[in-house]
DNA sequence: TCTAAAATATGACCATAGTCATTTTTGACC
DNA sequence: GGTCAAAAATGACTATGGTCATATTTTAGA
């Protein structure tokens, strides 16, 4: 019964393969908690024998990158690409980084663990590029498009600007993990509150 | 020979051996690297029983803040504390910054992992305040001192300011240990021009 | 359709981080 | 210097993350 042998047939086994294993570690990190998950229930729950997880993913920890991947690439994708030249620079920026706090917002512990994870990747664990410098490099345009339209000064280095603009979500990122910050709305107030004094002096009138 | 038993003896005890255990853990760690020192040869050198380790630290993670606290500490006093008000502000906070790459860049691998390990502490991991915490305070006095000579504008948060001037730093040192950076040199340049960028609508003049 | 080698999957196995019931040490008080 | 409770130390033990030699599957080519 031969049907059409594709050669991209292993490629859908594999394809396949990777997303009951991501599958499986949502729900189970979801519902029990990372370290009370264990490796062998993953398998067990995506029906695939335990060391076939550690081709998949090297360790238990980057499990999770597996799992936030998706999630993440969409909000870049569905937040960035609408983003027009006209907008307000900080309010825009600020809507952005919200979505990453709603989506981390879902479970803080498995967010908190998948950050530290991500952000300390080095360029041997992940020949590629990582999320984070996607993200950084798709902001980069984002304030070169602001920079055509006049709303951010020409002679500031859009990648760099990107970069600090980066660093200062990610501080805010971290005392919400951390717990030194008593809420949501003081969370929000203080990326705001970053930005906006980041960016005064950027940006034109 | 009942010298005088003061109430503080089981203290020293206890910084006696939190010394020892410090001092084998760094030992072990520079010669042998994190992954190929197993607790027990800590617990060996340092002349405790396996155990005994897990009162200090609650994860072999944690050793590396003990490891690393002394040297930031001095770090920051060091410092810190000889800055004028009379100082260029950009140039006083490279300086102050690369003192700790400079102590990172003896063990690259120790360092990433350090830094993972402390930015991400929990306040239930520790209730006091993080060495980061303590940072950032004492940048925020830099801060006020500086305002008060009229070389920042009054107008900005000297604490917000320390936090997102904290932020620029901790992007540059997550490219240096991601090995996104090519050499100290751009590394350092890295760090200029992004306190540069994010202080320019900041001081006077 | 057969063959061979490359890619992938498997699970028995191991090293060790971390636990915890028990033992030892300490200091306060009489 | 004897008693007691609290603090600290201990190390046998366990659970599990990760490895790796072997087995299975896939693909290409003849």
């Amino acid at each position: 019964m031969s049907e059409a042998h594709t050669s991209s047939r292993r490629a859908r086994a594999r394809e396949d393969k990777r997303h009951r294993i991501t599958q499986a570690t949502r729900e189970l990190f979801r519902t029990q908690g990372f370290d009370a998950t264990t490796t062998a229930q993953i398998a067990e729950r995506a029906d695939v024998a335990k060391g076939t997880i550690f081709r998949y993913a090297p360790t238990k920890e980057r499990l999770l990158v597996l799992m936030f991947e998706d999630d993440i690439r969409q909000i870049i994708d569905e937040t960035l690409q609408p983003i027009s030249a006209d907008m307000p620079v900080v309010d825009t920026l600020v809507t952005f980084f919200t979505r990453f706090f709603h989506l981390y917002e879902d479970n803080i512990e498995l967010a908190r663990r998948f950050v530290r994870e991500e952000m300390f990747l080095t360029s041997s664990d992940n020949p590629l590029a990582t999320l984070m410098e996607e993200f950084i490099h798709q902001l980069a345009d984002i304030i070169r498009m602001w920079q055509k339209a006049g709303r951010i000064m020409k002679d500031v280095d859009a990648l760099l600007a990107a970069q600090t603009t980066f660093g200062l979500y990610f501080v805010v990122l971290i005392s919400w993990f951390s717990g030194r910050v008593p809420d949501s709305q003081t969370r929000d107030a203080f990326l705001v509150d970053g930005l906006t004094l980041h960016w005064r002096g950027l940006t034109i009138e």
